[in-house]
DNA sequence: TGATATTATGGGAGCGTTCCCATAACACGC
DNA sequence: GCGTGTTATGGGAACGCTCCCATAATATCA
């Protein structure tokens, strides 16, 4: 094991309390007292117990993530490697650690107590709660700090940061309208997720924008999946759509498959657009017009904001909204219809 | 926070020791008295604070996760999510928990001292470690616990668990000599990796199985990357092979891109196998002939042999090899060609 | 029934830190 | 040259737990 503050402090002559405060960089150190303490740690390669330091001082600089099993399965695309990219990425700048917690349900309970109470965390990041996850419930009534990522129902009394879903989808729509499209469809996600109902939400917007009447024949909800969004599709297609927006790039994927295997061409036929940019979209043939989300500085925002909230106790919510980039490709035509 | 041990103590009229060894199972206490500490400790929702039990015992129940951030760039498929699932999946059943570093180059050396030094972790899980990875050095240096994903240079002084990479790899090249392909292809992956080198080595173990000469310009060296089994295939093409074999299935979608791009038709023209079995295999066009990987598997037995080496120190390196299946789809064509 | 095991319980010490208070050394101004 | 302030340092106590030893109560056996 690593040697303990003692131990220096035997080596360089002073006591436990200077080694503390020389690794700790108090001030009333002497000059040459500080530098015989460094050589020696240094030498000894001394790093502090965590679990001592986190007992002694009540913070151990360790943040919880904790992510939906169900949710985490469901995606197959890079979302969630970016995602912990981004937020191991800031944890490194800001000198933290990250504890991981994939949330099966048979083991929830002891998750939410661990996590809760285990004392060995300052915070926690809560990556795509479902809207009734009981840990968000077990987190509002304990006085742990914890960030969302991915608006969520509870409202604004929590810390959330998210990507400004709602008004993206509303772009990406009211792009399809300029174009001409008049049978706009939409492949929404599952309502029990913020990333659903809000990119819903946009489309509706985008469709209010314009005054162009809500059609209930052209929703269907899909479930992230590429399975998901060909069998929307396949609800879809009887009636005759000309464009469909598809909640994310996966279920556009699978729209398009839908949309071969009917005989169709994209975007002749029917246009199809995307949200997240991820790598697939680009490679698809056609290539996907969609929204890029900024995962990685998701990540990376909700990690800070954490720490921030760590370091603030008390302080009101934070609510942050990144921005999106529309991504045109040729899924959707390049020129206006009429 | 939680109630501590005392205050349980106190409201069980009970000592200390008493509740301690209550909650840890201890024999040698009155029946009625556990019952009552037992009671207590529930309606108190008491949960032991794992950084004082780690002070204390010299043991966490935490493993730390390390991930070279390059590796986890580099994957545009669910392998990452799914390992990470299998591995806390076992660390739910084991009573552990997960600590995860992206190894970024810059803070490599800090997370190096804080996974080794900290003295929060049992025991490390090193996943697609680099064969040149500093980490490694120090890991060996260091009486710490540690298990590798993926088979490495080092040699077999230190416990892993893989795939058994080399011999997948010669039963699918096998199987396309035996469809009486001639000119068999490879793009391999990065040559650091060992994943990389055991499919290139399976692949020359399958033509000198059959006797068939080896051909340099047969192979091309990928990155795992979508655009670099474009461009490999690219450089291949000239030298008219009639099957290729990547060495990832991203890769091997790469390249049918760049065969279709070229005019000519998979399997008719030339045969294309993978390896990974991920989900986008299925649903090429058309649907990949591969390898499928126990992934969650490899993660759950990495876990498990790790926490299995903790409690048994001083015992012998374990290497555990997962088995594969071959997965035949219709990108090789079906029938014998001869 | 008295010597000896066995079972049940309590309290001290220690894990490696940090924080707080005490103390010593030294400078300063008058 | 004496109070006052500042700087440097040491040691006690505490964080919440487990381990070990002491002791009391009870069971076991010749």
């Amino acid at each position: 094991m690593s040697p303990t503050l003692v131990e220096i402090a035997k080596q360089a002559g002073v006591s436990r309390s200077t080694v503390s405060r020389v690794i700790n960089n108090h001030p009333n150190v002497d000059q040459a007292t500080r530098a015989r303490v460094r050589l020696v740690a240094e030498s000894l390669n001394y790093q502090p117990n965590i679990a001592a330091r986190g007992l002694a001082v009540g913070r151990t600089r360790i943040l919880g993530l904790a992510i939906p099993m169900v949710v985490s399965t469901l995606f197959s695309d890079p979302y969630f490697p970016i995602l912990i990219q981004g937020i191991t990425s800031m944890c490194n700048v800001m000198d933290h650690s990250v504890m991981l917690w994939l949330a099966e349900p048979e083991y929830e309970r002891r998750m939410i107590r661990q996590i809760l109470q285990g004392g060995l965390i300052d915070g926690v990041i809560l990556a795509s709660a479902l809207m009734n996850d009981p840990i968000l419930e077990a987190l509002e009534k304990r006085a742990l700090p914890f960030v969302l990522i991915g608006r969520h129902i509870v409202g604004e009394s929590v810390s959330y940061v998210d990507v400004d879903n709602r008004h993206s989808s509303q772009e990406m729509v009211g792009y399809l309208l300029r174009l001409g499209y008049e049978r706009v469809a939409t492949i929404t996600g599952p309502k029990n997720m913020g990333a659903g109902v809000d990119r819903f939400d946009g489309y509706v917007s985008a469709l209010l924008e314009r005054r162009v009447p809500f059609n209930a024949d052209l929703v269907v909800e899909g479930d992230f999946t590429e399975e998901g969004g060909y069998r929307a599709m396949q609800r879809l297609l009887p009636f005759e759509p000309d464009a469909v927006f598809g909640a994310s790039d996966v279920m556009a994927v699978g729209a398009m498959r839908a949309i071969h295997d009917a005989g169709l061409r994209v975007p002749e036929d029917i246009a199809v657009a995307g949200f997240d940019d991820i790598p697939l979209a680009s490679r698809a043939n056609p290539p996907l017009t969609t929204v890029r989300q900024p995962i990685h500085r998701l990540g990376a925002t909700a990690a800070e904001t954490l720490i921030d909230l760590i370091e603030h106790p008390g302080a009101q919510a934070r609510h942050v909204l990144l921005s999106t980039e529309l991504i045109i490709r040729s899924s959707c035509g390049s020129t206006l219809r009429r």
